[in-house]
DNA sequence: GTCTATAGGTGGATAGAC
DNA sequence: GTCTATCCACCTATAGAC
């Protein structure tokens, strides 16, 4: 269990928060101390006593957020519902991020990563690894039961989804568009989706 | 004809290439004019006389990024080759840019926007707003000629396929993987080119 | 066009009092 | 834990000599 060194405490908590908000809308390179300071009604010389160094605030920002996503997707997982249903649970976390008109933390710093210490690089790519292995998973069981159709490894077709998704949010927010984010994550499942069978019904409630 | 004011004289292009680089490994706030300075020889005093300001130098950045970018579309329009082939040429554009470790300027861009003046706002939407139509174009083209299948408007379909070769070399560059991208691309085309037909051969030569 | 010099501000980070 | 005070490196940008 590579629990944290110590259990942050209520002051960190609310560091992350705005720290987390601040990469997830201007980058990594696009806040500072100072902007979080501002925030929170906290000096500069406060925030390193949380967190000594920007990378290692980056680093714990990288590590809840993986740990959160990872408990959304452990839920989502044991939630009584076909594959199909997973994906489009899958793709509604995205879509509430950026709701808030922030990018993926991990697809924000993908776009900071020559810029990063060693330790962030390292939890990036983690993220990525964690969401591929997780979608690969439910799209397999989805093509066992005849509910999902593509071609090859799951794990490549996870791999694009991911990649696809990150890519639609990036290109959605540039617009402040949330439905432009929608409308493309519909179309990239209905490629996965077999035609016609469960997953959507026909057009009835919802 | 909106041309610049004035032609850039040989100094600014070498300006104008190193910046791009800057800004397509680095992000526009993870590089300074003093790493221009460096890498040219020259004092940051000088840039500024080829450029006033960072948001000015953005801007020119953008402006000939996607005038290149539309010269190449324009050579590819004109080809003689199928729509299938247009597609292909068209990930391969992405591909080189990644070949050179960097990810595309205006999917850059697009991570700091919320950052950026108003001016590069606009132009970096309108970058994508250029190959969305390219696109729809030869997806429309290539659906009437039965090399291609998808449903509803080939707008929607351009839209997702941007984003998809967007994210996939956002993705694939925190990796250092040429070759996670054009798996990738290659996966994503397949789903738009119809099964057993034109575009590639089935495995003969190339 | 390019330089030196500098302004005026902000970056991350530390020392030490409370 | 939070503060004041401070360091020094770096930032964008300008003035004015050459």
């Amino acid at each position: 269990m590579p629990s944290p060194a110590s259990p942050p405490s209520a002051t960190a908590k609310r560091i992350l928060d705005v720290a987390e908000r601040l990469v997830q809308t201007h980058g990594f390179n696009g806040f500072s101390y100072a902007d979080i300071s501002a925030a929170l009604g906290i000096t500069k010389a406060s925030l390193h006593y949380h967190f000594r160094t920007k990378a290692q605030l980056g680093l714990s920002l990288i590590r809840r957020y993986q740990q959160n996503f990872l408990e959304m997707l452990g839920e989502i997982g044991a939630a009584r519902c076909s594959p199909p249903q997973k994906l489009r649970r899958y793709a509604q976390i995205y879509a509430d991020v950026l709701r808030k008109d922030r990018m993926c933390l991990c697809g924000m710093l993908a776009a900071d990563y020559a810029t990063l210490p060693k330790a962030m690089k390292d939890s990036v790519t983690s993220f990525f690894d964690a969401n591929e292995s997780w979608l690969a998973n439910v799209l397999e069981e989805g093509r066992r039961a005849k509910s999902f159709h593509f071609e090859g490894p799951a794990s490549d077709e996870a791999r694009l989804l991911v990649a696809s998704l990150e890519g639609a949010m990036l290109v959605a927010r540039s617009y402040g568009e949330v439905a432009r984010f929608e409308s493309m994550a519909e179309r990239a499942l209905t490629g996965i989706v077999s035609t016609g069978t469960a997953g959507r019904p026909a057009r009835t409630q919802e």
